[in-house]
DNA sequence: TTTATATATGAATGGTTGTTCATATATTCA
DNA sequence: TGAATATATGAACAACCATTCATATATAAA
């Protein structure tokens, strides 16, 4: 393709760039879904209940973190449908709502090695 | 299985938790790219980048954004390697550095769209 | 070389957010 | 019922972060 064809080309695509980007709207969940993700301590509890449902103090043991901040969080997950609740006993065991967030977390993991790669 | 086996795997899985849950160092990757992704306006960078390389100045004209503000962010998605950046006459145009982050962002809409189903 | 243009950068600021502390709520056990 | 245990919640504080403003840097054009 010659340099005015690139050019102009170019051009179109800034021209449709600007009225085909999704609106805030329909970005913000996907944009708190990765918020939600951008912590470690979130991200330390999600790994976890990919392996098992476990309870609020059970969490907080296996992180060596407070309850309170471990409820805060869980909070945080459940108010995004990332996690679910249910009581067991006296206490309330907590479970991912959804297997396609480990596939999420393992997409990111293959870009980070792809990238170390590089190098 | 028994209730007692339940609790008794339970155990087990919770006792090695703590030994396997990735530490700090191996999370900071995957925790700094979800970082960047939670703001919306790197997602929309990232989203126009994937359209077209853009120059800094089309990308904050299609925002509607200052040049100084869509430069900061640049800077940040370039430090972590998601974007690169090349002279081309006057301006700098920055590009993705990977078609993975793509994959990511559609994985992700998939999820909420599939939550979006449970009601 | 001077001027104009495009981008980068540092400091300041307002807003957001994660943790802690204190306490409320809810359920089980005695 | 009363005591003990597990979880939730609100306020406060510190740390972090996105944008703005002013200005520096770098390249291109005249």
């Amino acid at each position: 393709m010659s340099e005015e064809n690139f050019e102009q080309e170019h051009q179109k695509a800034l021209y449709n760039l600007k009225a085909e980007l999704p609106n805030d709207e329909s970005l913000a969940a996907m944009v708190n879904i990765f918020k939600a993700f951008g912590d470690m301590t979130r991200v330390k509890i999600i790994l976890a209940l990919a392996e098992t449902p476990l309870s609020v103090g059970e969490i907080a043991d296996t992180l060596n973190m407070s309850q309170s901040s471990i409820s805060h969080q869980l909070s945080v997950l459940k108010q995004l449908n990332l996690v679910s609740n249910a009581r067991r006993g006296r206490n309330i065991h907590y479970r991912l709502s959804d297997q396609h967030i480990i596939t999420i977390f393992r997409q990111t993991q293959e870009h980070i090695i792809e990238d170390e790669n590089d190098f």
